[in-house]
RNA sequence: GCUUCCUUAGCUCAGUCGGUUAGAGCAUCUGACUGUUAAUCAGGGGGUCCAAGGUUCAAGUCCUUGAGGGAGCGCCA
């Protein structure tokens, strides 16, 4: 018989139908008449109640139903006499397909998420894990359906790269050398004339450049792929490998940007609401009970904008009526989390887009304004989360451009074909970048970013 | 990278001021129970107290070093 996934038998009033379900045990409840079984296959976070007169079936087979067992399960739908679900199987032929020792590592209550991560190949089978890995293909999907929908293309940028981008962060190298035997030149330095690309290579830490280019000839694009960062961050917001989303705009300006940020998040976060409510009011019972409330909210309300000049008010404002805050804010210097913490979290309570930052805090490639001291950077910070976008409006010309990689003392030897962007018909364009799996915090209300990827990849952790 | 906290049964934890044989709930095993809802009830088994060293008549408890993990900060997405 052909098999029916859960979520669409707990949706049918079919009842006196044959059907067959696979999946594995969430609990068995035995009594002397009859045992109940919850089972579930991962198509819903509901699991079906499998009912199993005692007589017909053996003492054996029974008690080798435990907790993470694999069952498939030929039976009748029925109406439930129980009062916690409306329809059950009456079983009929119950097959064990793989049985569940006792040192099955996921029981059936009360485990942190430290310990899971040690287990990161079965917490899947989790409630919680489940619902976060349905919401992630579904935020994945929204992402897809957002910029499909608003005439971006799909555009793959390379993975391994011999640009450093801005200078982002650490790189891993890429190479085929052996290491115990490096050939190197007079002067001490690694020769790489003889590695698979000539030339020295890494993991890339941002298609952003790339996307630059494709910007300048199909429009509007965007890129959503794997990102890697070496440095040695150890918090909860962090990740060596990471998925990040980057679309870039030709022909707009800053404030078409912030819709777009704006615009983009908003979707996002409907979708969630629309598609994975059983999943979403699991993890607002079990994990945070705020998340829905929060969720609504954000889709409610206006972002404020706000300059950076005007947030550094605020928060001197804020010192003057006595608020104490760790490290100083004077005009010019970056923002900590403790910063704006308080103007998201506590000045506004509500999602902030903050623009127009000190050039000498953001990247060589934002635009300048006029004043010549600030960029148009224009970041979304999120309460809970920090920054959960960064974006900016591109520097176009290629003198200030130049100029500015000259100030920096910025290395661009392999970058000319970037530059070429500015050369052969510049386009005004602007973009952003998004952490996937910081986008996964805010939906899912989970508190550390490894627990929203499958297999996270940290300092000294690259299990799995 | 810096600061700080944690590590006791398969899991979650308690363990007082350093003092007898290290405890509980869940899981597992045995039994009871006529439909349970993380079922319930009775009973049994289960310990290298993270590792090494030290202080002490006596260490799960105090000290040192190390390993693993969490949180805060920095860097950032």
């Amino acid at each position: 018989m052909k098999r029916t996934k859960i979520v669409d038998l707990l949706s049918s009033t079919e009842y006196g139908k044959e059907v067959c379900v696979k999946g594995w045990v969430r609990t068995r409840r035995g009594s002397k008449a009859v045992n109940f079984i919850a089972l579930n296959d991962g198509s819903t976070i509901k699991n079906i109640q499998v009912v199993a007169d005692v007589e017909k079936f053996d003492e054996e087979l029974l008690k080798q139903i435990t907790t993470g067992a694999c069952l498939s399960v030929n039976g009748t739908l029925v109406e439930s006499e129980g009062a916690g679900q409306s329809s059950e199987i009456q079983a009929n032929e119950i097959e064990v397909l793989c049985t569940c020792g006792a040192d099955y590592p996921m029981q059936k209550k009360g485990q942190t998420f430290e310990y899971m991560r040690q287990h990161a190949h079965m917490r899947l089978r989790t409630n919680t894990f489940g619902a976060v890995f349905r919401i992630r293909h579904n935020m994945a999907m929204a992402i897809h359906q957002y910029f499909h929908e608003h005439g971006f293309f799909y555009f793959h940028t390379p993975i391994i790269t011999a640009s450093d981008c801005e200078g982002a962060g650490q790189m891993f190298q890429v190479t085929t050398k052996n290491l115990y035997n490096l050939k190197k030149d007079e002067e001490g330095k690694i020769d790489y004339s003889d590695d698979f690309f000539g030339k020295q290579t890494s993991l890339t830490v941002s298609g952003q450049l790339e996307g630059e280019l494709a910007a300048m000839a199909l429009g509007k694009i965007y890129t959503f792929g794997p990102t890697f960062r070496a440095e040695n961050s150890n918090t909860p917001r962090h990740l060596a490998e990471f998925w990040m989303i980057e679309p870039e705009v030709a022909f707009i300006q800053k404030d078409e940007l912030m819709d777009l940020e704006e615009d983009f998040i908003k979707y996002c976060v409907r979708w969630a609401l629309e598609h994975c409510k059983d999943d979403l009011e699991f993890l607002n019972q079990f994990v945070d009970k705020g998340l829905i409330a929060r969720l609504e909210s954000v889709i409610k309300t206006d972002f404020v904008r706000l300059t950076y000049t005007e947030g550094i008010n605020i928060l001197q404002e804020a010192i003057k009526n006595g608020k104490k805050f760790e490290f100083p804010c004077t005009w010019g210097d970056d923002l900590a989390s403790e910063h704006e913490r308080y103007l998201v979290e506590e000045h506004f309570n509500k999602p902030v887009i903050m623009s127009d930052y000190p050039k000498d805090i953001k990247a060589f490639y934002m635009k300048i304004n006029e004043d010549d001291k600030t960029v148009q950077g224009t970041d979304v910070l999120f309460p809970q989360i920090g920054e959960i976008i960064g974006g900016s409006v591109r520097e176009e010309s290629l003198d200030k451009l130049n100029a500015e990689i000259e100030r920096r003392d910025i290395p661009m030897k392999d970058m000319w074909w970037y530059l070429d962007t500015r050369r052969f018909g510049a386009a005004p364009h602007a973009g952003f970048g998004l952490g996937f799996e910081r986008l996964m915090l805010f939906v899912t209300g989970m508190q550390n970013i490894r627990d929203v990827i499958p297999f996270p990849r940290t300092p000294k952790t690259a299990e799995f």
